[in-house]
DNA sequence: GTCGATCATGTAAACGTTTCCATACACTCC
DNA sequence: GGAGTGTATGGAAACGTTTACATGATCGAC
């Protein structure tokens, strides 16, 4: 493949000019500037930006390491972050941690070795090795989603406190009282928040707390509906299951379509994390929606302040309760 | 950072011996390897990914060009290739094109740029110079779901022919007589391929084909909902609307619901593409399922055979009807 | 006890850029 | 007309690897 050595002998000029034009350096005539093209043109030159990078230092590469690209809440977050970055001249490498740590480490390790100038990522579980010494070696690294506690390191994410107390009471005023939580995982930040919401937003409607009404789940559809099988089959169910993501309130809807249960007479089902979908259930489900596009716009910001060396401050959005049909009808709205 | 040289110096070798080390080479006692290590923990040494690509010529990167990742049925594919990839040692890098042929060309020319070993394009709409360019260089390419014309490139695909053929007696057999489709864009095989299917299958069943029931959507939610609103404007609607793919039955889905209309006693559909909560709906919805994963899973193992410079084949995998209740009630089954 | 063979290791070139520094030429100004 | 200034261009080093080739040591066979 033709190199900028071949355009410069093509040219009739040294191969820094070539470098030049490839720059748009204005230190070029425009005469020299059109000869270059031409031999561009003419060798059907491609710039190869493995030895830019080397040369540079720079990969214009941004990783992105993920949960799960099958949940839409991911996919939603990694099509932004992927147009912003794209705005800015970046490309992103999305690594698909599956939510396993092993794998994201390996993304994590791959992404370093490949030089990226800066890392996106939703932490899998807890700290590890290889994230401390990212830390340490002062890569640019920004958490999107999720946090890992104890780290000096940015991040984007929505808190969810506020509408987990909307809606528990929102269920409340519908007059229901045995609630059950299927909650994320306790090593995820965003398991752990949601839990505690929903237990003092529960405390705070003078709910009881079931021990029996609370279980972990790993934010897997397969997860859901176990759980949800198993609280259907207490002598006392409960009124309402209330998942702490969309996935896992797919799990549990299929439990209770399988027993041929109604919502919300039989059960009443509400989803951390809205889709697309949700609004053409019957009933359409209550859900908590998270900005996930403007969390990955705003973290290939605060990336790309990291990657200048500026200093950047965390940002937290807010998820917002929007109340369908799936607890109940409402009394008038 | 510490760089090849700065682990040779620490462990008292030569850079050839830590690249060998480093490479696996046998030619290196067990006793300085052990040595080499040791330094590279003390030095927190990174291989650079992109000197060594420099070197070698390759990358170890696939790219891959979607249509649109928020299109289930791409997602899904996406993380098969990104599965399929990884276990054979190969990073993959997704470009979302949004179905535009323009940000195809961006991601086709950046991955060029950035050396990947070979790529893998679901294209949008016509041959671009660009795509001609890559066949006629020579980097490996393969093309994913859908193929172009007139290009000697290896495809893998999904056939919906016989699926669709399915889909049409089934709606014969309910007595349906007035059925519409939503296609996708003649520009895109997939889109040219369903169409013709459907109509061959409609004479085949010496159903009637109109006109104002044929139009030609996008493959987005969008135009499936505008499109779906045209038909049931009509005079006649029709009773039967099968659309192209997911996202317009999600569009035609909304449109329905809007009108208050009841499935299928209004208007039956049926969606090529089938999603995991068309079962979910009520009714269930019929579609027709593409061996997402599968496709994605081959692809890569073709890209590599390619990549090798080895002889391959296209793959065509079939659809398959997956019939619910969105089109009335089977009698029996 | 010497001659090859085998093997671990080292030296240095190459990969395709960018960029510092030098050079040569064209002006301007007095 | 010569010194000084500015500017377009070129030469060559450097980025961090891999690898062909060279080198010296060890060892077995005669």
């Amino acid at each position: 493949m033709a190199g900028i050595k071949d355009v410069a002998a093509h040219a009739g000029v040294s191969v820094a000019t070539v470098s030049r034009v490839l720059n748009d350096s204005p230190r070029v005539t425009a005469e020299t500037r059109e000869k270059v093209r031409d031999a561009m043109r003419a060798l059907r030159y491609r710039p190869n930006g493995v030895a830019r990078s080397l040369r540079t230092e720079a990969t214009r590469t941004l990783g992105l390491i993920i949960g799960d690209i099958l949940n839409p809440f991911f996919a939603a977050m990694a099509r932004a972050v992927e147009d912003e970055a794209r705005a800015a001249g970046y490309t992103v490498v999305i690594g698909n941690a599956d939510e396993r740590p092993e794998q994201q480490d390996h993304y994590v390790r791959t992404l370093l070795e490949q030089r990226v100038d800066g890392l996106l990522i939703c932490p899998t579980a807890e700290t590890t090795p290889l994230v401390e010494d990212c830390v340490r070696s002062g890569s640019p690294l920004v958490f999107l989603d999720r946090t890992l506690p104890g780290l000096d390191v940015p991040a984007v994410r929505a808190d969810g406190t506020e509408a987990i107390h909307d809606l528990v009471r929102h269920i409340h005023r519908l007059g229901h009282r045995r609630v059950a939580f299927i909650s994320g995982p306790e090593l995820l930040s965003t398991g752990r928040e949601r839990t505690r919401a929903f237990l003092d937003a529960m405390r705070e409607c003078d709910l009881d707390i079931r021990d029996e009404y609370l279980e972990t789940g790993d934010f897997q559809a397969a997860s859901g509906r176990a759980i949800a099988a198993r609280f259907l089959d207490l002598p006392h169910p409960p009124e309402v299951i209330f998942t702490g993501d969309n996935l896992m309130a797919l799990g549990a809807l299929d439990e209770i379509r399988a027993r041929g249960l109604r919502i919300p007479d039989d059960v009443a089902l509400a989803s951390f994390d809205d889709v697309a979908w949700f609004v053409h259930l019957d009933p359409p489900i209550t859900a908590i929606t998270q900005p996930a596009e403007e969390l990955g716009r705003h973290a290939v910001r605060v990336l790309l302040e990291r990657v200048e060396r500026r200093p950047v401050e965390s940002v937290v959005l807010p998820a917002r309760l929007v109340i369908r049909r799936s607890c109940g009808e409402t009394e008038s709205t």
